[in-house]
DNA sequence: TATTGTTATACTCTATAACTATA
DNA sequence: TATAGTTATAGAGTATAACAATA
């Protein structure tokens, strides 16, 4: 176990990170907030999942998830196919617009991290990887105090192909 | 210098740490917000400073900052002197009943950290305090495109004891 | 003229609650 | 009755721009 002061300074530190994440975020098309980045990216990471397991992975409320996601579908980046399994469902998936936009997201998060985390060692971002992902684990694994439930649902495994439609009322590649 | 795979996972990991610092936003009291907390333990950490310095601190516009500290101020946890080198600006310090909360708000956090982080050794938890610090650095001391801009500027080093006044209006530690 | 700080406004993100449709 | 998802509303955080006071 810690020290008290390592947790208070742990503290400082998750509240100074901020700043970077802002930073980052700065670097995104005016039309793609990070709300929607982190939309396309998760499921990029994952594959096609439906409203509930994408709340869970954002593990923000699955009204905030709803918003994002109508976001994404309106721009034309994600398409939502009705759930087989389950009539009140619909499943999520990365189309091909949304999937060049996140190549180009990705191209611009690399360029900014390479360039300013030049002196840094494969194995260094590695550790912090590593570091991040175990502290992530701890909060949601075991139960932290008004932290947001994780319900790890049971998928429906149910896989035949969806019958995928674009809703998108803007083109698909906006300007 | 890391692989781009490793910088695409950082830029995962640091979307996703958002909801650590949700969870840990969610332990403070409820008159006191994140931005609160946050500017009462710079004030406590680094000393008594201007707003200005304080916005290069959190690393927010000093319109952010301006706020942040008109709230603070109102529920009597920070003081405003005027400031002896320059007639247009405030030197902010963190009083008694600010540092009575402080260590409310420390106690809380570092009990929910050693919560969830029982696991964790000393020295774990110290490496990523010292990555997490590192990755700041490595931001703001580079130029990031779009970042917001370091000052640093010159202190003024007339540290005569200031006339602090107490300018809540309300009670130093409402209910 | 430049700088310090404040205020007004707008936008993003989040949570709670009320609601619809389906299980 | 319970669950999946949507929408309305409110609150916190931030940035830009216009402004006042002072350097």
């Amino acid at each position: 176990m810690a020290a008290q002061s390592q947790f208070a300074e742990l503290a400082r530190q998750l509240s100074a990170i901020g700043a970077v994440k802002r930073d980052l975020a700065r670097i995104l098309p005016a039309h793609c907030p990070a709300g929607s980045a982190a939309v396309l990216t998760l499921l990029d990471h994952h594959g096609e999942m439906r409203m509930s397991r994408l709340a869970e992975l954002l593990a923000v409320d699955m009204s905030v998830t709803s918003r994002h996601v109508a976001h994404v579908a309106e721009r034309g980046w994600v398409d939502r196919a009705p759930d087989p399994c389950d009539k009140r469902s619909r499943i999520l998936r990365l189309n091909p617009a949304g999937r060049a936009l996140l190549e180009e997201l990705s191209e611009r998060y690399i360029q900014t991290l390479a360039g300013a985390l030049d002196d840094w060692s494969d194995d260094e971002v590695g550790q912090l990887n590593t570091m991040l992902a175990r502290l992530r684990r701890s909060f949601d694994c075991l139960g932290v105090p008004g932290a947001a439930p994780v319900k790890h649902s049971g998928e429906c495994r149910a896989r035949s192909p969806h019958h995928f439609e674009h809703d998108a009322v803007t083109p698909a590649t906006p300007a």
